[in-house]
DNA sequence: GCCGTTTTCGGCCCGACTGTTTTCAGTCG
């Protein structure tokens, strides 16, 4: 599927058509590479259709180019920008401060066009004397080139949430009200920056604590009601300050998304009113702004929950009346992957199984490895009965809660699970993963995966596309084709509650849904603090649309044993 | 380049902050 790659090709003409002064073309390429990086459906299936223009925001002119792409895998436009414009001035975008047009003058005024010759005309002071710089923009040019080399760009949201959330704690007696926004709020799976929205009456005390915390590294900028600063690890943390009849309309504009937002205000504005983070206004009449229902109620829509708002579709679905009721966190009752110290785990079954009631599951399936994957332990069919019994044992001694049996079987190379079926089947959850030859072609690896879904002791696919985020691609794979298959096995997929999986992700489960297939949560837990990523998993579910009955874990124990036998 | 309860042209979200200018352009979210 190119839709990502097409999505990069769009954003990156854009970028150029900024740097050449083009004044709204920018805009409209930019918003058709967000449409088509949050579809749910592979760019060559609608152009079959015909439908490539009754997508939002894409006309004839785009629709060609993607046509080309589709055919060729280069777009002329594309390839024409890249003879004006140098890779090494896009990637002066990324310093902090440097937009298109500066890049733009720098590149035809002094012939900069990469990061290390922006950064040796910093040091020299030669940027100082064009027309709209000067002796701290360059300062701030040789700050941010620093700050570049050293973060690796956007952090996990498990990794940055619990960070968040101990900054809000930190000024939660100094405010009214505080809550996290922007990307973290929408629980996306990596975020830029951290965004927190507070009320105050003074919000000058709030600033000041909030620069002053221990972990804040370096105060970007400070002005009346918003600062930014970096924190610990290079991570930048913004504060805005609001009052409190703001508040909704604040939060609902900090959480985003930018796009979600122009459309939304887009509509506002052809009723008639307007929008900004102070309110919802008729004219000079402010008519709501104190709670975020509000905003949506003023523009006929019903509440939206923050992981929908990407604008892929749920405005609509708002207007309609259509939207999802969204599985919620209290819906889970079980985790379907969970290793012990049988194979790579940190706990004993019952250590385990005690932690995951303590945090309110009902149940949990015991998945450790199976043994191809030697380097994690993995159990041979003999070690598999015996912990078979010992879980059995263990079930029998918890009170209100299960032990299911399971395995996470690997696939191998020819598709068979390295188990014998006459074991497997007496499992209660059968879990298969592909953890070798992950730089198979497309064709045999989604051949290889197909085959084992077929295999009808196979109950859920782990961590489908391999990925593993910032550090690995997802392995080559028809990801439709994978999908459809799974509906048709009834063969759940995995959310994979792990941070630097979370895989699938929101686009691909709504895809996975739309093909009729299930979802399965699982934690992939390895100790008992693992556990708690649960409520990442449930946020890519939120992402991707789903609903109660879409997820397996929200059966019973009973239900799930007899659903999958 | 796209879109339409302003419909085939004329507009395209909106405000805070900075650094450069002396009233504002550029960047950012």
């Amino acid at each position: 599927m190119k839709n990502q790659e097409i999505a990069r090709a769009l954003y990156e003409i854009a970028d150029m058509l900024d740097i050449k002064n083009e004044q709204f073309t920018p805009r409209a390429y930019r918003w058709a590479a967000r449409v088509i990086e949050e579809l749910p459906e592979d760019l060559e299936k609608i152009r079959k259709r015909g439908e490539l223009t009754g997508l939002q925001g894409i006309g004839k002119n785009i629709a060609k180019k993607i046509g080309e792409y589709l055919d060729s895998g280069k777009i002329s436009l594309h390839e024409r920008l890249r003879t004006e414009i140098p890779q090494g001035v896009l990637d002066i975008l990324a310093v902090p401060g440097m937009g298109p047009k500066k890049a733009g003058l720098l590149y035809r005024e002094r012939g900069i066009s990469s990061l290390d010759e922006l950064e040796k005309a910093a040091r020299e002071r030669r940027i100082r004397r064009l027309r709209g710089f000067g002796e701290k923009t360059e300062k701030n040019i040789l700050k941010g080139i620093e700050m570049l080399k050293r973060t690796k760009g956007r952090m996990l949201l498990g990794e940055a949430l619990p960070i968040a959330e101990e900054v809000v704690e930190s000024l939660r007696s100094k405010v009214e009200k505080i809550s996290v926004a922007g990307s973290l709020r929408r629980m996306k799976e990596t975020v830029g920056d951290i965004d927190i929205l507070a009320v105050s009456e003074n919000p000058k005390v709030v600033m000041d604590a909030f620069s002053n915390l221990p972990q804040v590294e370096d105060v970007v900028l400070k002005g009346k009601t918003k600062t930014t600063v970096y924190l610990e690890g290079d991570l930048q943390a913004d504060l805005r300050v609001v009052e409190s009849g703001s508040f909704g309309a604040a939060l609902q504009y900090f959480t985003g998304s930018k796009d979600h937002n122009i459309h939304l205000r887009s509509i506002a504005q052809r009723m008639g009113l307007k929008i900004n983070e102070y309110g919802v206004f008729e004219g000079d009449e402010k008519i709501g702004g104190k709670a975020e229902e509000e905003i949506y109620e003023l523009l006929g829509m019903s509440y939206m929950a923050p992981e929908l708002r990407e604008d892929a579709g749920e405005i609509e679905a708002s207007l309609d009346g259509k939207l999802p009721d969204l599985i919620e966190l209290e819906d889970v009752k079980g985790d379907l992957h969970v290793h012990t110290d049988w194979s790579d785990g940190g706990k004993s079954i019952q250590g385990i199984a005690e932690a995951a009631k303590a945090q309110g599951r009902e149940y949990i399936a015991i998945t450790d490895h199976s043994k191809s994957l030697k380097i994690a332990n993995g159990l041979s069919e003999e070690e598999l009965e015996l912990q078979v019994k010992e879980v059995r044992k263990v079930d029998r001694k918890m009170k209100d809660f299960k032990i299911l049996t399971g395995i996470e079987a690997d696939i191998k190379n020819n598709g068979e699970l390295d188990l014998d079926d006459s074991i497997l089947k007496e499992l209660d959850v059968v879990v298969g993963a592909v953890h070798s030859k992950f730089s198979m072609p497309e064709r045999q690896m989604t051949e290889r995966i197909v085959d084992a879904m077929r295999n009808e002791n196979m109950d859920i696919l782990a961590h489908p596309t391999g990925r593993l985020i910032g550090r690995r691609d997802p392995y080559e794979l028809d990801i439709e084709e994978i999908m459809d298959e799974a509906a048709e096995t009834r063969t759940a997929l995995e959310i994979n509650c792990f941070p630097d999986r979370l895989d699938l992700n929101g686009p691909h489960v709504r895809m996975a849904k739309e093909a009729g297939a299930k979802m399965s949560l699982g934690t992939d837990t390895h100790s008992t603090r693992d556990l708690q990523f649960i409520k990442f998993g449930v946020g890519m579910a939120r992402r991707g649309w789903l609903e109660k009955e879409d997820v397996l874990n929200t059966m019973t124990a009973e239900e799930l044993r007899a659903y999958l036998r």
